[in-house]
RNA sequence: GCGCCCGUAGCUCAGCCGGAUAGAGCAACGGAUUUCUAAUCCGUAGGUCGCAGGUUCGAGUCCUGCCGGGCGUGCCA
């Protein structure tokens, strides 16, 4: 935990100071919030003091909380076990809290300690002439908050689609064209290209020859044979407009969508110096670069035909990056399967003696897993992410004319829930883990998922709304006395150190899980406690102030997840 | 075979630098709506944290081995 910005901690440091003879920064980082509630605020385990003096823990918390007189903010200090446990001010602390939201708003939770730092983000990477599944959800919405992360903490961010637009599966696709269909190459649809993919693997399985043929018919395009690159044009012309259908559902905006097929001209350069450094080698017909010094296969740059790989355009577009952005860091938000692939680009670059090659980073993320079939793009069997897109709207819409049937922005609504269910329901699992794909829990909107979020954001726009006034500014905070308010106010004052934990960690989940936790604690207060009170305008305005930050805190953390958050549902 | 990731309640998952009594949701059962949106809330029940060792004052968390699952392991991306 960020504990930098805790006021509270540093005063606890400063009144053990003195006692105990350590700089005050050392004994903040020994500081620990209890879990429970009636242990106190922070505490403070003595077992490491234990140890240097050799006694008792316990005797030691005793005596430090006999020595200790409270001071300042720090109301009451007691010695639980082996545990020195600091009570706050309860006030002074909920003032504090929702205070430091109220004041910075929109920008709660953000701070600059990315400022003057550049990172270059490359995700979403859908492959063209193939459809936009389930899968490429994870790697899209993932890579969007890790972006929103970093702007909250003032990076300068630029976001990559690096599509799939070469390779070998292109020759694939021309040769399935030709042999299989007679259309025009202008008239076919995505749907179509998909079932010729399809067609050609399941051929190709009994007829080797098929993916010579393919092999064949990429290195003609990769030399520039006019027809071959004017079907790959229309291939990929068609799926952009597919994708870019699927990106404004999601809310989705990519800085620079360059693909592989950009940097064709730029991998000459980069095997030139591979060769000049004396990287490259020869084997098997094919050119690689041996790793076996350091543990890996060897990463292949050329196949014996002397067309390009995956490795080979990844290394161009690093190093191309760099050239052009500058930047500090790097993070490819691509699938675990690639880890070998990734650890072997890096390594070749900080072969060839680039120094921001340790900047790059690789946040793999798992895969949906399906229960019954394996699916396979190869095959057939896929589940189109528009397709779940789509049934969270039209299930939203069911539910939202069921509840709200006289809501006026009908159409947004159902869009930003029933999107707003399918980003949620994946940015909340760990981002290394595979997850398994269920019609029932990813169509939910009960319990632990975006709308019960949004939900909760609702209804502190409506109480604002039935109050219909501008909270005064000399609201007196000190009102707000119930342990309820303050448990949410300690909650929320949890915020701006999540940000930072999830940036670092490229984790958007701990985002996620933090908001189920406001939004769980704001919902059980709303039951217990009411807000409007004309009796008590006082209290209704502190309550007022406090709901009001709860419902910046959820806004800020949706949008950084890119979910919009909703006034009414 | 070797490498990486994962294994926590019936199911799906949280669990921070190793710290106090391992937490949620779903499903089940029982309650709550004259009151700010019940897409909600409250309660009951449900655990040998895959197994076995080790390190430590202390292990779901660290180390070793094993078991189970996923992925990778030279001309796909």
């Amino acid at each position: 935990m960020d504990r930098s910005l805790d006021t509270f901690i540093k005063e606890i440091a400063e009144l053990l100071g003195t006692t105990l003879q350590m700089r005050g920064a050392d004994i903040a980082s020994l500081i620990e919030r209890p879990q429970k509630a009636n242990q106190g605020d922070y505490a403070l385990p003595c077992f490491f003091l234990g140890k240097e003096q050799g006694r008792n823990p316990v005797e030691i918390a005793r005596e430090l909380a006999d020595q200790l007189a409270p001071a300042g903010s720090i109301e009451k200090i007691a010695a639980a076990g082996p545990y020195l446990n600091f009570f706050v001010n309860r006030i002074a602390f909920v003032g504090r809290a929702i205070g430091a939201v109220i004041k910075t708003g929109a920008t709660y939770g953000h701070s600059t300690v990315g400022a003057g730092q550049t990172l270059v983000l490359d995700y979403s990477s859908p492959n063209i002439a193939k459809p936009f599944g389930i899968g490429h959800l994870r790697s899209t919405v993932i890579g969007h908050a890790i972006k929103k992360l970093h702007d909250a903490l003032g990076y300068k961010t630029i976001g990559i689609n690096h599509l799939g637009d070469w390779g070998t599966q292109f020759g694939s696709m021309i040769v399935a064209y030709k042999k299989w269909s007679d259309k025009p190459a202008e008239e076919l649809t995505v749907s179509e290209l998909v079932a010729l993919y399809v067609k050609f693997h399941a051929e190709s399985e009994a007829d080797p020859a098929l993916q010579d043929a393919a092999r064949a018919a990429f290195k003609k395009l990769e030399e520039g044979d006019p027809e071959h690159v004017a079907l790959w044009e229309r291939f990929k012309a068609d799926s952009l407009k597919e994708f870019d259908r699927i990106y404004d559902m999601l809310g989705v905006h990519i800085d620079v969508a360059s693909g592989e097929s950009f940097f064709n001209d730029k991998m000459g350069g980069t095997i030139k110096r591979l060769k000049a450094a004396g990287l490259a080698t020869e084997s098997e017909g094919a050119l690689i670069v041996d790793l076996e010094g350091h543990g890996m296969p060897p990463c292949l740059l050329l196949k014996s035909d002397g067309a390009t790989l995956y490795a080979t355009r990844d290394l161009a577009a690093a190093e191309y990056r760099y050239q052009t952005y500058k930047f500090d860091r790097m993070v490819y938000v691509h699938g675990q399967e690639q880890k070998l692939h990734f650890k072997q680009v890096f390594k070749v670059l900080e072969l060839l003696d680039r120094e921001w090659a340790h900047g790059l980073v690789h946040a793999e993320f798992g895969h949906y897993r399906f229960k019954d079939a394996k699916m396979s793009t190869r095959k057939g069997k896929t589940i189109l992410l528009e397709e779940v897109l789509n049934k969270a709207i039209e299930l939203a819409e069911k539910i939202v004319t069921e509840k709200n049937p006289d809501l006026e922005d009908k159409t947004n609504v159902c869009r930003a829930v029933g999107i707003g269910a399918i980003i949620f329901a994946d940015l909340s699992n760990r981002r290394k883990r595979d997850v398994e794909f269920d019609w029932d829990r990813i169509l939910s909107f009960e319990g632990e998922t975006g709308p019960y979020l949004q939900y909760a954001h609702v209804r502190v726009c409506s109480i604002e709304r039935k109050w219909g006034k501008p909270i005064g500014p000399d609201t007196n905070l000190e009102l707000l006395t119930e342990e309820a308010e303050f448990q949410l106010a300690k909650k929320l004052a949890d915020f701006p150190p999540t940000i930072r934990r999830a940036a670092e960690q490229y984790e958007p989940s701990l985002v996620s899980t933090y908001l189920l936790e406001v939004a769980r604690e704001f919902s059980s207060y709303y039951e217990a406690h009411r807000v409007l009170n004309e009796a008590a305008p006082d209290l209704t305005a502190a309550r007022l102030t406090l709901v009001a930050a709860v419902r910046q805190t959820l806004a800020n953390g949706l949008r950084l997840l890119g979910i919009e958050p909703l006034s009414e549902m």
